[in-house]
Order: C-alpha cells, then structure tokens, then sequence
DNA sequence: TTGAAAGCGCTAACAT
DNA sequence: ATGTTAGCGCTTTCAA
C-alpha cells in the first residue's frame, strides 16, 4: 500500500463530503469546540484512517510561524554541546518545535552564512552557542528580526539575551582550590581572546589571583590558538619552556587541558606530582582517565533548557522590552589531576 | 534598523516595476538564462541591498519539496554518532539539503512517533539509525513513499538500502586478536537481541569460535538489556559470577565494555592481567583510559556521508526499483585492555 | 525577454 | 455549527 501522494485536507473534506475548514478546525485543538462532537470525531477518524499529517509548509506559509528553531555550535564532536542540544531540545520538544543544527567550526564568516541559511529556512528563532566577542550574527538576528538567545558565550555588546555559566566563580574556584592545595606559581593556558568565555577565565585568573596577593607575570599565561587538544599541547609546550618552576596550571577547557597532559609527558613529568592541572566543562568519561582531570563542572544541560525556554518566551511576546541574562553556578569537581604541593627543595621566599 | 516584515519577492519586483515571475527568474541559476543580464544583474543587486531571502515555507509548499531530511539515532550522548551525523551533514550542506534531528531513545515507538513528526514537517527522506530488527518504522516510510536508508543497524526484511559496518569481521577481528594471545575461555557480553548489532555481533561470536574448534557453552554468554555502562556492569556481574574461569570477555560495545571494567573492579580483579577485556565502536578518547580499551574500529564518519550519499541519491530517482546496501569494513584497534594468557597453574584440558 | 495568472495546502475572517 | 473565500510567497505554464 504504498500512497505516493500526502493525504490533504481537501482529500479529508471529499472523502466525508464536508467543507476543508471544517475539517480543519475538527483536527485543531483551539477550534474544535467550535465543531459538533460528532463530526469532530468523524473527521479525526478518517484523518487516522487516511493517514492525514499536517502540511508543516503550507501551515508555515499560512501562519507566518515554523515552529522551527536553529542551533549553532562550533563543532559536535566537542562533548560539551551534544548535553546542551539535549536540554533545549527536551524544552522544545514539549512545544512542538523542531531544531536544525549548524556549525561555526569556529569561525564567524561561517556562523554568519549558517544563520543565513537558518532565516531563509523560516526559523522563528536562534540559540547561538558559538559567539565571539564582536560578531556580526547579533546584528543580523536583529535586522532581521529573529529573537536570538546566547548560550555558553557571550558578546562585548549588552543588548542580547544570554544563558551562560559564571565563569570568573568557577575560575575563582580552582585558583582557590590551587592555593589550598599550596600551590603559588600558577599558570594559565588561555584560549583564543576573541572568544568570550577565554578572556572571561583568563581575566578571572588574574584577578582572583591579585585577591590573593599573588602577581601573575606575564610568561605565567600562554594562548592557545583555539580551545582544542592539539591548541592545548602546543601552548603547554611553549609554557613549560618559559616555566621550569610552575607547580600548576589551569586550563581554559578540558580539551586544552588534555594537550597539556600530553605536552606535560613530552617534557618527562608527571602529574599530579610535577605538576596539577585543572580543566574546565567536565566533559563526559573524565573519570576514565588514566589521570582523571579535575575540572569545573558546568551545567550544560540545564543551560540548554533555559536558553530554550527563553527563546520560546522571546518567540511568544515578539517586543524586546528588556534583554534578560541568565546566570547558572559551577561546580568545581576534584579528581587525580591535582595534588599538594610537595615541599621539595626551597627556593623563592614566601611560605 | 529593524525589518519586522521579511522582504519577498514582490517587494523587490514593485521595488524594481517588474513582474514577480521575472524577478524569480533572474534569482534563479536556472532560468535566469532566459531574463537579459542586465535586468538579473539589476535584481540581484536589489535583492542583496534589500536583504531578499528565500521563503524555504512557500518553495517547499510550491515544489513539493523541502530539501530538508530528518535524522534519527538512538541518543546523542553516545559518543558514537556525533561523527555519524558529521558525516551525513557533509554532504547534505554540498546539495543545500537541511536535516533534522530526532531521538528514539531506543524506543521503537518513540521512533515510529519522531517519524511521524518528520514526515510532517515534510522532509524529503529519513536516515534512521536505530532500527530494531523488526522495526515498523519501515513500513511507516513505505507507505508514505518517503525514502529511507538504514544506518549502522539493519531490519530482518531485505527491501530497504542500509549502510552498515563488517560487524561479523570486526567480530572476527577480536576472537582471532584474543586466539592469538592463548586465550581459549572467552566470554561474550551481548546487547538486547532485539538490535540488529546485538544479534549479529552475538552470532559471530559463536561461529568464528566453532571454526577455530570451540564451542561456546551457554554460560559464557550473557545479555546486557541495552548497549550502555550500567547494563554492561550488571551483565558482567553476572557472567562472572558464573564464569570464575573465564580470561577474556568481548562486549558488544564500548560501553558495554565500559560496564565490564566497573564490574571487573567489583570483583577484585584486574585488566588486562585477570582478564581481557574488547570492545566495539573505538569511541572518542579511549586512549586517555587508565586501562586503554581495546576494540573494533568502525568508520562513524564515512557511514555517515555514505548514508546520505545514498538517501539524496534516492530523492532524486525516486524508483526504488532495487535495494542497495553498502558494507564499511571495520579495523582492529589494539590498545592495553588485553594482554597474553599467562600460563597459571594448569586447570581443563586442551592445550 | 517579460507579464499574467494559477495553484501548492492551510487557516481565519466573514458569511450563513 | 458549517460553508465560502481569500491569501500567505513562490514557481511555472501560457500568452504576449
């Protein structure tokens, strides 16, 4: 039985010899009270029998409304994003909205023709979890109307809505947790400043480091290109280089954090007891590891839901009276990667 | 600057006092040969200032097609098919083609419901990649005339285009790695009979072992209820229960295998010395593993591209006049979850 | 080379 | 409670 042609309403409509409109409102849950029990029930039986599925094309065109979202990523492979998609995409689900996925590979030119191709497709809205701290794709959500939500990052600019971590507590975090552990030369591999998130830890290092009384020179902190694994060991590589003295480290995200344990083995130490090294996203299968990472733990998937449930809000009430800032709290998560200080051989004063 | 209104077609033909059908022309690659350069020159340029974009809504309910395909895999979180769907969007964004993203969480009805939702946003066609052995998502495709191409799990019915892995190979792979290493009392760790993989991978665990001359008595087999960690740990606690002389278990996934550690841990014993351990997938990150798993790789990425390859293929012709299934063949990944027999105090028989 | 007009499937005034 | 009708934005046949 195969019906190479979709069953309409018009097809519903001749079929019980009633009008499209009809049939229409007998199928719609707000109309349908409108429509005699009796023929509500006829319709929705045929509809069942006859394998009626709503046109989402002809309804979009009618209606004005998708009830599509797009969401841009940097890069799926990245285990942070597939828990993030999850939890928008479990708000979404309950309201009847689909997502697309679109990639930044992160790089704005991309991101921008994604989110053009997003709007062409009709989407009443974007999540966008690949921002840089100037990008153009603000700017375009907004010409073109289309409510745009922030996840994870940010950008310079105040006017958006945003769902994001407190990055500068989750640092304090594990500098905090550093110093307990009476650790003082401290470095930092920082990611690509154009991105909010690098600059956000890398400045929240220095500054809870200053509370502290602790200066951070500036061969303490080495960029990476980007925040991935092979970023990550080649700016360990150059720190190690300049910091034969560093007792920790404290990575931007994980991935980068992993380069170091690579680079870390090149240069022959061990962590934790050379050296500790603190991550951040807790990405899935850490406590696998061979070192399990201590890291700051984020919640991703509540970020995805919140990021949804404001977008739908946006989406619903189209006036943008006042941008909102969602804020969720980290965790820091201890494992193997770190360890106390050992008092080897003295050498700088303090302590 | 803020357009509330999207600009269409005809606001660019007022705009430029032509008819709509000629602006349409000249914007298309087509059949805008047949409007002089001049005025495709004048309407192009318009639309770029006026920032014209396609309303995908009305194309698709005017063409019939969306040029969108919806995607199902069983769970995001598993770390297997991020590169699977990589590979599928790759070719899809050669050919303008969108998709969407659903969940079966492994649940037939659930998929069958997903189906349902994407054939009514309309999507062109369906590369489902969850199927159980008997699926009635099959049918749902069938009947609707929309194209359908299975991805790594197959159905017991023979009319449908797959692309799938060499599962029996990469079986193979794995008894003949664990032959070598002296290993004789092998245990297997199978998923829920009811997935394609589960069954395939299961039988040939038996077959290569009878031809090597080994029978596979009943207790060496144990089924986990589903293809995760904690389904894994429970069967593996089991099969060791009843297997105290087993060395070597093959699991019929990573994260079966995952489960088999955890379990093996419980017991006191360790990997790979008490026992080796293999899996299947050659997940993201296995060699950061304190215990390095060995398994059986598979070409996520190319199954994905294969696969859409395969579905665009059949949009275009949309004869399905005979079935194709493509088969990847799989690779042995050997890492430090398995190691030699060691010859302990001599216990049965053979060799 | 361009214009006029129809129609894809749906919903929502506006009748009745 | 139901029918009639218009129109969302687009492509394409037919006419000029």
């Amino acid at each position: 039985m195969v019906q190479r042609k979709r069953v309409t309403l018009r097809d519903l409509a001749e079929h019980l010899n009633i009008n499209t409109s009809t049939v229409s409102r007998a199928l719609s849950e707000k109309s349908s009270e409108m429509i005699s029990p009796d023929v509500v029930k006829r319709v929705r039986k045929a509809a069942q029998e006859m394998g009626y599925k709503q046109n989402a094309a002809a309804y979009a065109l009618k209606m004005g409304s998708t009830k599509t979202i797009g969401m841009i990523i940097p890069d799926l492979m990245n285990p942070v994003f597939p828990p993030i998609i999850r939890g928008i995409q479990s708000v979404l689900d309950q309201y009847g909205y689909t997502a697309f996925l679109a990639y930044s590979e992160n790089n704005e030119g991309t991101a921008h023709t994604e989110v053009e191709r997003l709007i062409s497709r009709g989407v009443d809205g974007i999540i966008y979890a690949a921002a840089f701290r100037t990008d153009s794709v603000v700017d375009l959500c907004k010409s073109q109307g289309i409510p745009l939500v922030l996840v994870n990052r940010v950008v310079d600019q105040g006017d958006v809505d945003t769902v994001k971590v407190d990055d500068s507590l989750g640092i304090k975090m594990a500098v905090d947790h550093l110093l307990d552990l009476g650790h003082r030369k401290i470095g930092f591999i920082a990611g690509p400043k154009n991105i909010s998130v690098s600059y956000i830890r890398l400045r929240a290092f220095t500054r809870t480091m200053a509370e502290h009384d602790l200066e951070v020179e500036p061969h303490r902190i080495v960029e990476a290109h980007a925040l991935s694994e092979a970023a990550g060991e080649q700016a360990m590589s150059v720190f190690l280089g300049q910091n034969p003295d560093a007792t920790a480290i404290i990575a931007s995200n994980d991935l980068i954090a992993l380069g170091c344990f690579t680079a870390l083995k090149q240069f022959g130490y061990t962590c934790p007891k050379r050296m500790s090294i603190v991550g951040f996203n807790n990405m899935p299968y850490l406590d696998w590891f061979a070192t399990p990472l201590t890291t700051v733990s984020i919640p991703h998937f509540q970020m995805g839901e919140r990021s949804a449930e404001l977008l739908l809000k946006r989406i619903k009430a189209d006036n943008v009276d006042y941008n909102e800032e969602v804020l969720l709290k980290p965790k820091l998560v201890i494992r193997k990667s770190t360890a106390p200080l050992i008092a080897s051989k003295k050498k700088s004063g303090s302590t």
